[in-house]
DNA sequence: TCGCCAAGACTTTTT
DNA sequence: GTCTTGGCGA
């Protein structure tokens, strides 16, 4: 009989998805089916164990995870999956959090701070303590307190070995109580406070490790210490969990990610069943060789032996730029060549790179070509001015006591209110005991007869304004709908002039808000916590718009650009690495450390494991950082694959050192470099006689359309043309015989 | 109070 | 080279 949930399972994937009750761990090499081993799991909980859908919960890391997860199972299974736990480890403590959150010194609507508003806020904690915040930078202090919180630390149990741990423990102390009068929880707390609610209300613990007789986590090696406490806690009754995952793919140690979790779990979960995923799907023999010859030397793992049936495939191919310039330029051109001879499509192709910096030469490359693409990550829809403003504004409405928006919006736009102003303003707050926003109500309210009025004077009037918007806002929320909250935040504000003045620039933001606008139209019924709520919990790499700004045909077809770390459970037929240089692949900043370097290595297995059928690891022998070029060996990690495994394109070593040297000299001493790259591009001023825009004929290819035209130092002009016939062709105008036609 | 300009910092990764 | 921050002048 066919079984649609089993039959074109491989054996170890069967095994995995069969196993009986207790603690089950999947290792699953890349690409060998990991997602398909916990869906059909899941699916086969419900569908043949008879497991009812409310009583198991799933937990991922990204929301694409979890949605992926969703349909997925969805589609396998006879019944829909109501009543499941099914989402990101945050979104799933969030929701914990707001049942019970009479146990919790906060109100159900809190919000949750994203990146920028907990560094705001640990500013604002350094300031208030007279603390120099030149020698501790909020963004180092804060990066202190939330590895703090994952380890389940609070303030007063962080160690104190040196007068820098004393003054974070005493920022994370004051930025915790801010955080409680702002009625918020960052992104650590959720998992933090979820952890030691459970671990303190055993009553409640035992509730939600009663109702949840099966737990499935994602991405194991992936988690923290609080999260594996969480999952601890939940498994605590049923003691089903079952959890997938790869140590040789964690690479948010960071972030407090532990990949030895993967080894704890061995031992606290004694009997547990190890089962190994080792035949990869996605990629050649020889793009596994070369990554396990790479990951191999790392200790503390499983060793696996990865296989294919795919053949062993070309060999990798390693490129040695002379510059970063040259590196991008052999990355499109190698593009366009598989393009010209139909050999693949655009969306092929990835270029993945350690740092997000590295992304824009290759973009004015590919812009040039006239490629599209798109990126993953970096120009974050919700990191733009003109939506952390809006949020701030919505957030306001639901909560007026939230500091860190009223801060960040009460002068957006400018209505006459300045420093010295809000300095007023919070100081009649503190000796009210009372939130800026309260004072701001009250004075909205009562106008002259509130007893602010007085104390805070010349400006009270600007301030009472703002006050009277923030209570009308606040009224409104939940008696009309979201969407028509935000039209009308949007034209009390005057919002639209103060974003766009007309330019493209301005244009584009106003189109950015549109699209804030049709996200809140979804959440029309579910009102603006929940809208709130998700849009904190939706990561960049899942931002919903992939390329808003791109035409649809534009984003099916595109090449991918994304770091590293955005690429893991990604493939793509052919991947560029590039910038494998000492000091950039691995980064300079895990020099030092063994475990960071591990990690780098580990990164770099993602990145390898990603590909198909084609690997291009590239570097370049010098780099440009601010004007000065700087010049770097090949990465350690490049002699790791053996000869056999590689195609050399380009040349092959560097330059000698002396004249590395001699050229270092030449630039650093500000004298004009024949390298530099300002002289060697004078292109642009030169006439060329082809124009973008000209029909143009040949004999061979008939008509066709030019793009671009340049000439180089030689002279020699170079055209671009798509021909109808034959699509993109790049042609010297010297050789071919184009006419132009009128 | 606001906007402009110059100096300085900055580049690792992000749920 | 680019973005942010801070100072200064209108």
């Amino acid at each position: 009989m066919p079984d649609a949930l089993l039959d074109d399972l491989n054996p170890q994937q069967r095994r995995a998805v069969t196993a009986g009750d207790g603690a089950v761990l999947v290792l699953a090499g890349p690409g060998s089916g990991k997602t398909r081993v916990l869906t059909r799991r899941l699916a086969y909980l419900v569908e043949r164990r008879g497991v009812p859908a409310c009583d198991v919960i799933a937990v991922t890391f990204t929301n694409k995870a979890a949605r992926e997860m969703e349909n997925r199972v969805l589609s396998l299974v006879q019944q829909n999956l109501d009543g499941i736990w099914l989402g990101t480890f945050h979104a799933m403590c969030a929701r914990l959090l707001r049942r019970e959150v009479n146990y919790l010194p906060y109100r159900s609507n809190f919000v949750i701070f994203d990146a920028d508003d907990q560094e705001s806020l640990v500013k604002r904690a350094i300031r208030e303590l007279n603390i120099d915040d030149k020698t501790h930078r909020p963004a180092g202090v804060h990066a202190a307190i939330s590895a703090a919180k994952n380890d389940l630390l609070l303030p007063e149990q962080m160690p104190l070995r040196t007068y820098r741990d004393e003054v974070v423990a005493r920022v994370y102390k004051r930025y915790q109580e801010m955080l409680v009068a702002n009625n918020a929880l960052d992104f650590d707390d959720l998992l933090l406070q979820a952890a030691r609610l459970l671990e303190q209300n055993p009553g409640v613990a035992e509730r939600y490790a009663r109702r949840f007789q099966h737990v499935l986590v994602d991405e194991f090696q992936d988690t923290n210490l609080a999260q594996y406490t969480l999952l601890q806690q939940i498994c605590a009754y049923h003691k089903n969990i079952f959890v997938v995952g790869d140590e040789d793919q964690s690479i948010y140690r960071w972030r407090g990610a532990d990949y030895r979790n993967v080894l704890r779990f061995q031992q606290d979960f004694k009997d547990c069943a190890t089962i190994l995923l080792e035949q990869n799907y996605r990629s050649t023999q020889n793009v596994l060789d070369a990554a396990r010859q790479v990951i191999d030397r790392n200790g503390n793992r499983t060793p696996k032996h990865l296989f294919t049936e795919r053949g062993t495939g070309s060999k990798l191919v390693q490129f040695t730029a002379v510059d970063e310039v040259a590196e991008a330029a052999f990355v499109v051109d190698t593009i366009q060549q598989y393009l010209s001879s139909m050999r693949a499509t655009a969306s092929d192709f990835a270029v993945m790179y350690r740092t997000n910096a590295q992304s824009r030469l290759v973009e004015e490359a590919l812009i040039r070509a006239r490629l599209p693409y798109r990126l993953v990550g970096a120009l974050r829809f919700y990191g733009r001015r003109e939506i952390k403003d809006l949020i701030a504004f919505l957030r306001l409405a639901e909560n007026p006591t939230d500091e860190i928006s009223l801060a960040r919006v009460i002068a957006v736009p400018p209505r006459g209110i300045g420093q010295k102003t809000i300095e007023m303003l919070q100081s009649a707050a503190f000796q009210a005991n009372i939130s800026s926003g309260e004072v701001l109500l009250d004075l909205g309210s009562k106008g002259d007869s509130s007893p602010f009025w007085a104390i805070i004077g010349r400006s009270a009037s600007l301030l009472a304004d703002f006050g009277a918007l923030l209570a009308d806002w606040h009224s409104l929320k939940g008696r009309v709908s979201l969407v028509t909250l935000f039209d009308r935040i949007i034209s009390d504000t005057g919002y639209e002039p103060y974003i766009n003045d007309q330019s493209d620039e301005g244009n584009d933001r106003w189109e950015n808000i549109q699209e804030l606008r049709r996200l809140a139209y979804d959440y029309d019924e579910k009102g603006l916590t929940e809208f709130l709520q998700n849009l904190a919990l939706v990561s960049d790499q899942d931002t919903l718009p992939p390329e808003a700004d791109q035409p649809a045909t534009a984003r099916q077809k595109a090449v991918t650009l994304l770091t590293l770390h955005a690429a893991k459970g990604l493939e793509f037929n052919q991947v560029f690495i590039t910038g494998l240089d000492e000091g950039l692949l691995p980064h300079s900043r895990s020099r030092d450390d063994p475990e960071e370097m591990a990690e780098e290595r580990r990164l770099f297995y993602v990145g390898m494991t990603r590909a198909r059928d084609q690997l291009y690891l590239l570097r370049s022998e010098r780099r440009s950082s601010f004007g000065n070029w700087e010049y770097s060996e090949p990465s350690r990690f490049l002699a790791d694959i053996s000869d056999e495994l590689l195609t050399y394109q380009g040349k092959r070593g560097g330059l000698p050192r002396a004249a590395q040297f001699e050229e270092l000299r030449w630039t650093t001493t500000g004298l004009p470099s024949t390298y530099s790259r300002r002289q060697r591009k004078p292109e642009l001023p030169v006439e060329t006689r082809f124009k973008p825009g000209m029909r143009v004929r040949t004999a061979a290819w008939g008509e066709g359309l030019v793009l671009e035209s340049r000439v180089d130092s030689d002279g020699e002009e170079t055209v671009d043309v798509h021909f109808e016939s034959v699509g993109f062709k790049r042609l010297l105008a010297s050789l071919a015989k184009l006419e132009i036609i009128p």
